[in-house]
DNA sequence: TTTTCATTGCGTCGTGATGACACAATGATA
DNA sequence: TATCATTGTGTCATCACGACGCAATGAAAA
């Protein structure tokens, strides 16, 4: 799956027939300048909220997968493709949260010692070397079905545990923070689950993916009281049967319902 | 209060002694390229809700007031930037609440069209004739406080009622939905008011104040206890003489929890 | 001065959502 | 066959919320 690792700078946006050199001197041609954007892409497995992050080629360091966005791209559009280069998925949930734009947040020396151990150059005044505003997404993918796969600038692509993550690349880890914080709030207005479960789950399984997303354990009866009053569940009549103990239904979201929910919002407040 | 009124294109970047080719000429080198932001300042006023709007020179579309971010400027900084120089007002809050990157969004013909009307040329590749990305942020202000100033591409700045607000510049119509539609959803984690009403103000204010925001009528005594409940208010011992009946009682906020508020959030969902 | 009356302050009632907890049913494992 | 963690369903008290009643207020009208 590793493929041959180019420089991190080029963020997963060079084009296949493309050389290194060749993509540092048309980035600036190709792409929007001094704008990126950075993908927090979530999926669910063995009862743990999973983040997918890139090793960068020449540094101990994991990033978020990002991209540049080409000049009549849109950005939306830009994000559904760095997400399917990067998962091989699709019709993705992907939802746009913040804007970082602290100058300070550019790291023009890393880039140059990076481009140093690979043995480039480019001008002073190369495109990748300005400040760049990054636009951030979050999405929420089947895990089973992503095929996780690293950009040219890095040599993994891999999942990894909300808990294992220490530091990231540049301001990524306030990224993922921002990301998790907004995905919280979201709970309470749209339904989640449909994106990052199976197609057919049970009430246990998808009382853990909320735990694991708030942090916070739930009570077991009051959680499918409350998921089942939503009406967007559908309980088969099959069993999920090679548990250790009693075989809990299965079931799976009334996709029609859940897109009226995820449209309408689910608790009003006012 | 009417300036000498600029270009459009200039979106109240433009420096005190600058002539406008000097701008078109130096933008590139001054701003981020390609990216703008567009904020959305609301005010409360004789109980309507208001939006702050520029009239543009040699055109007659209002648009919402907008600028350009410095290449070494924090956006959130630019935004403060532009909010001063049209209000006035400095310390306000203000929100960034979504990223509009449709590249069919910029209107070079528009730009074409409004330089030609005022006798200006720019080369083919000008900065200004690019696509933008804009990022979108709403104000709450104190209408009292507030001192409308046109920036160099507009004649005029002024409050407008909501509901008369039919057509506006580009996709600023739907940037300014977009604001409503992120301050309603808002209303329910946060509390309102401190950056919109003045220091005292009565009960039935505050409730016409979330009335208009959601353009929904409230229960006035279900609205008082839902409030008070809050904890964030203070009564005063004053009341509100004048009115031609009861004088209702005069609350300020208690400024330190609802600061605390702001951050931890009102209701909690899960 | 007295009366009028819209507005204000405070309270009640019923409903539905929510948190805490009880208990029987299930089904693989011992 | 017995065990037992897990699952399905229900109960109860509490709380938030919408709908509404009623007396107090105070400027305007009589």
């Amino acid at each position: 799956m590793k493929t041959a690792g180019f420089l991190c700078y080029f963020r997963g946006t060079m084009a296949i027939n493309k050389t290194k050199q060749d993509v540092l001197r048309d980035g600036g041609k190709l792409f929007v300048p001094s704008l990126s954007l950075d993908c927090v892409i979530f999926g669910f497995h063995e009862n743990q909220l999973k983040v997918l992050l890139l090793k960068m080629k020449n540094a101990d360091q994991w990033a978020l997968p990002g991209g540049f966005i080409y000049k009549e791209e849109d950005i939306e559009a830009a994000a559904s493709r760095v997400l399917k280069q990067r998962t091989g998925i699709d019709d993705i949930f992907l939802q746009q949260f913040h804007v970082f734009g602290d100058p300070a947040r550019s790291d023009k020396k890393f880039h140059l010692n990076m481009m140093k151990k690979d043995g480039v150059t480019v001008a002073k005044d190369n495109w990748i070397l300005k400040r760049f505003i990054t636009v951030g997404y979050y999405a929420l993918v089947d895990f089973a079905f992503a095929l996780p796969v690293p950009d040219h600038s890095s040599v993994a692509c891999e999942w990894w545990d909300l808990h294992d993550i220490k530091e990231l690349f540049m301001d990524h880890k306030n990224i993922l923070h921002k990301a998790l914080e907004t995905l919280r709030l979201q709970l309470n207005h749209q339904p989640i689950g449909y994106n990052l479960l199976s197609q057919k789950f049970t009430m246990p399984e998808l009382q853990k993916l909320y735990e694991t997303i708030l942090d916070k354990k739930l009570d077991r009866r009051n959680f499918q009281r409350r998921m089942t009053g939503y009406g967007i569940l559908k309980r088969l009549k099959e069993t999920r049967k090679g548990g250790a103990h009693k075989a809990p239904y299965l079931y799976s979201f009334d996709l029609r319902k859940y897109k009226k929910a995820l449209a309408e919002g689910l608790q009003g407040g006012w």
